[in-house]
DNA sequence: CAGTGGTCTAGACCACAGT
DNA sequence: CTGTGGTCTAGACCACTGT
């Protein structure tokens, strides 16, 4: 299993080489599920880094949940798949294609309106404010999945309107061109049935049930940058979710050093 | 803001408790969105650590989402709420209690059955292997909320049908006499209708919109040793969620020091 | 007992931000 | 320039596991 190779000359972090290198043997089945990896010491030992080092790269592991650490005992891969595509802070673009299928779009409308009380509130800034609005119909190919209105602060982004094409990537764009990156998002998943307008732009029958999307997304900073309200055909959607228990970090660990 | 009081005689490791007490000035709002923390020197002078373990405080903090840091800048309380109710791996019981209402069930069912096809698939362990089956009613005070169905291999907690009381929290009872814990699960959530005796149960009509939830429970080693089944009215329950962009710990850090 | 991970120290060099 | 966080070292003591 030993020796990873890495490379003290490049500017990739070691201990972040290492986790690469464990992460490439977890994906190709060289390292299973139960398996246990090399201790610290021995990681420490054969590629000439210092023990923190080593440890740094397992309890970078360890965060991501494909392995476990015993005290006492070792480091071992945990049973998880790694390539499910559950839910992140995802445009529609992103996750489409991460499904592999094409994603598309319908433009219904695209202004800069005077922001309503509610979309005020979500995004924390003062009514009247101008916010940008976009509202598309998504499809994966040809079958249109949902309903998306979009809400910006205007002035986060200036200048959006004119070079944005409203067909493609909103997230990809408010990077690229802003260095505008959504971190969290929070998300309030409801379901209702499909008014008459609803039914007429999903082609699909008035009174079919749908999935009821609010969410507000924030950047690193923690100010919230999109409110989005959406609705999707819940026959050709469903929601795939990674549950974890209370965070590590809030958990008290169990000893103390000397010094 | 400085100094924390810290306890070197307690067994709580030091940079625990640095988080914590950095934790507590952010909830009692000493410390607000956008304030810059003490830096990692500041601490390190001023509570006699090592500036590692200041480190180890302020990136922990970071892990959990409540601050970030900016390289050459510092360390920021970022504007994320804490205290919303997420979903995470949580009994019923856990999610009730959270919310303040009384949870109660009402048990349809509570036996020891040979794995059907799906569970034997979803728990991978072989059919016709027996599995503990609970069917309950889950109700907040007198209203009824959804219909859970729960399998669990019966040879990894053997004895629980005689000292389980179906009528509490079956996470609790797995933790206090079994030592098992859930960390993670998998789940899809799909929408669907009641018919007859799910209305029936749930006291609403036949045809009115439910969660359907198929959820995969896994302890830390990544073992199956949950598969649930359940179906919640959709006009009293919703789902709130916290979504994440990639694990942090997924993206290459920009640079390596010398040594 | 030896081996494991968990924590801690007192230094160090680096890239980056602001002055 | 100083101050910041990011990474790294070469040691150390501790609690825990398995023999």
């Amino acid at each position: 299993m030993l020796p990873f190779a890495i490379d003290r000359q490049s500017v990739i972090p070691l201990y972040y080489q290492i986790q690469q290198r464990v992460l490439e043997k977890i994906r190709t089945g060289e390292l299973k599920a139960g398996d246990s990896l090399p201790s610290e010491q021995e990681i420490s030992r054969h590629l000439g880094v210092s023990r923190m080092t080593a440890h740094q790269a397992l309890k970078s592991l360890c965060t991501l949940g494909v392995t476990y650490s015993v005290q006492g005992k070792g480091t071992f891969v945990s049973g998880m798949k790694l390539e499910k595509n559950f839910r992140q802070v995802r445009s529609f673009t992103e996750e489409m294609e991460a499904l592999g299928f094409r994603p598309r779009s319908k433009v219904l409308a695209f202004e800069t309106i005077p922001a309503p009380e509610d979309v005020a509130g979500a995004l924390g800034i003062p009514r009247e404010e101008p916010v940008l609005t976009l509202r598309r119909v998504r499809l994966a190919g040809a079958a249109p999945l949902g309903i998306e209105c979009s809400h910006l602060p205007a002035l986060l982004c200036p200048g959006l309107m004119k070079v944005f094409d409203p067909r493609t990537s909103l997230y990809r764009t408010l990077w690229e061109r802003y260095g505008i990156q959504m971190r969290f998002a929070d998300e309030i998943v409801e379901v209702g049935l499909a008014a008459s307008e609803e039914a007429r732009l999903l082609r699909t029958a008035k009174g079919s049930p749908l999935f009821l999307f609010t969410r507000i997304s924030y950047v690193q900073d923690g100010q919230p940058v999109e409110y989005v309200k959406s609705a999707y055909r819940a026959d050709r959607y469903k929601i795939v979710n990674r549950l974890t228990r209370l965070n590590r970090e809030f958990w008290a660990p169990l000893t103390r050093q000397a010094g």
